[in-house]
DNA sequence: ATCCTTCTAGGGGTTTATCCTGATTCTTTA
DNA sequence: TAAAGAATCAGGATAAACCCCTAGAAGGAT
C-alpha cells in the first residue's frame, strides 16, 4: 500500500487529485495540506511513502518546501506537481530534492505511474522535464544557472531598477553614481541577459518571477 | 440530468474535476476540451447545460472563449473556475456572459453546488467574487473599468507589440504604417495607460495578464 | 449636415537608450 | 606578485523614444 500525502493550495484541485489517486486500489491518499508549512508537519507526523506537491503554493514556496521535505524526510519521495515549464523550475527542484516531475497537462495516468514509480524508489520526469535534464548534463556546470546570476551586485541593483521603470538618469541619482556608469551597468545588464531593450528585460523579470 | 463540458488545459486536473463532478449522480460529464476552440466546436455540437472553464487556456483566451460561447449558444450556462482573484476577472467574466465564477481553492462542494445552481438558472459567485461585483455596483461606471479597454483597436494592436519589445520601427513595419503614425499610436498608449515608458507599459502588462 | 473619433502622416524638437572605446582604482584570486 | 574581475567615469556616436504640434480622410453618431 503506497501512503500518499498531497499538497496543494487550491481545495477543488486537491480533492480532485485525491479523486483520481485513490482510484488505483494500491494508493491511499493519507493527508492533504494547502500549503508549505502544512505539509512539512503532516509529512513528519504520517511519513507518507510519496508526497505530491503543487509548487505554487503561498506560505512557504513550493522550492523551499521540497528542500526541507528532502532534510527533514529523506526517505519520502517527493513528486512536483507544476504547470510551469521553464526549465529553471526542473533543475531548481532536481537540486531540492525532488524524485519526480509532472507537469499540470500531462495525462492523468502518468501521475498514478509517477507515485507507483517514486514508491518504488524509482524516479518519474515528465517528457519534458526529462528532456531539459538530458540537455542540461551537455553544458558546464555554470552556464545552466540564471543568467541573473551571473550579474554583480551591482548589475543586479541596476536590474531591478530598471525594470521598475527607472530612467538611467533616476538609476543614476538613486545609486549616486555617474549617468554614464549608471549606463554602463545598464548596458552590460541587458548584454547579459540578452535582452535588446528594457521592455524584454521586464518581459525577462515576469517570466523569471524577478518582478517584484 | 446535468450535460456538462469540461474545459481546462491541464489534463490532470481536468480528469480531476470529471472525477469529482462524476461522484454526484444528477450530473453527467459528456465531453472534455483542452482549449477554447475545442470547447466552442463541443459545445454546439453537443449543447451541454452546463460549461465549466478554466479561463487560462491557450489557443483562445478564456475571456474570448465565454464571450463567443455565450453569443453562439446563450441557453448554455457558463461556470467560469480561475485562480485568479483579480477584481478585473470577475467583472470581464460577468460582463462576457458567464453565470458563475468559482475560485480553484474553494470548497470542491461547491464545484457541484455551481453546477447545479447554474442548471437551475441561478447563478453563482463565491463568496469572493460576489463581494467583488458587490462593491463595484457602488462605483461610477466607467472607473472601475480597465484602461486598457479604453484603448483602440489599432492602439491595442500596438500595445501588444511594444510588451512584446518591438521597437516603433518594427511596429510599423509590422502593421504596414509609417513611423510616424506607430510613434503616435505608441504616445498615446502611454498616456491612456498612465505610464512613462516602454518598461512601465509591461509591468503593467504583467500586473493585469496581459503578457503573453 | 455637422460633430466626433479613429487612423493616418508628417514637422521639429528634446531626452533617453544603446553601443562603442578607453581608463583608473580597488579587491579578489590564482 | 601577477592576473582577473568589479566598479567607477568619460568621450563620442547613432538610434530610439518621447513630446509637442498640425492635418487630411474615413466612418459613425446625433
Amino acid at each position: 500500500m503506497i501512503s500518499v500525502l498531497i499538497a496543494d493550495d487550491h481545495t477543488i484541485l486537491r480533492h480532485g487529485l485525491v479523486s483520481l489517486l485513490s482510484k488505483d486500489e494500491n494508493i491511499r491518499v493519507v493527508a492533504e495540506a494547502a500549503d508549505g508549512v502544512e505539509a512539512i508537519k503532516k509529512a513528519l507526523e504520517l511519513k507518507p511513502t510519496v508526497i505530491v506537491i503543487d509548487i505554487s503554493m503561498p506560505e512557504m514556496n513550493g522550492m523551499e518546501a521540497v528542500k526541507r521535505l528532502h532534510e527533514q524526510l529523506p526517505e519520502a519521495k517527493v513528486l512536483v506537481l507544476t504547470m510551469h515549464e521553464e526549465q529553471e523550475y526542473v533543475i531548481h527542484m532536481v537540486r531540492a530534492g525532488a524524485s519526480g516531475y509532472l507537469l499540470k497537462d500531462s495525462a492523468s495516468d502518468e501521475l498514478i505511474d509517477a507515485v507507483k514509480a517514486l514508491a518504488e524508489g524509482k524516479t518519474y520526469f515528465s517528457q519534458y522535464a526529462a528532456s531539459v535534464l538530458a540537455t542540461q548534463y551537455n553544458k558546464p556546470a555554470e552556464s545552466w544557472q540564471d543568467p541573473y546570476k551571473n550579474l554583480t551586485n551591482r548589475e543586479r541593483e541596476v536590474f531591478h531598477l530598471i525594470i521598475e521603470g527607472k530612467t538611467t538618469k533616476e538609476i543614476a541619482r538613486s545609486l549616486d553614481i555617474s549617468v554614464k556608469t549608471a549606463e554602463n551597468h545598464r548596458g552590460k545588464v541587458l548584454d547579459k541577459l540578452d535582452v535588446a531593450n528594457a521592455a524584454e528585460l521586464v518581459r525577462y523579470a515576469a517570466k523569471h518571477h524577478l518582478l517584484m
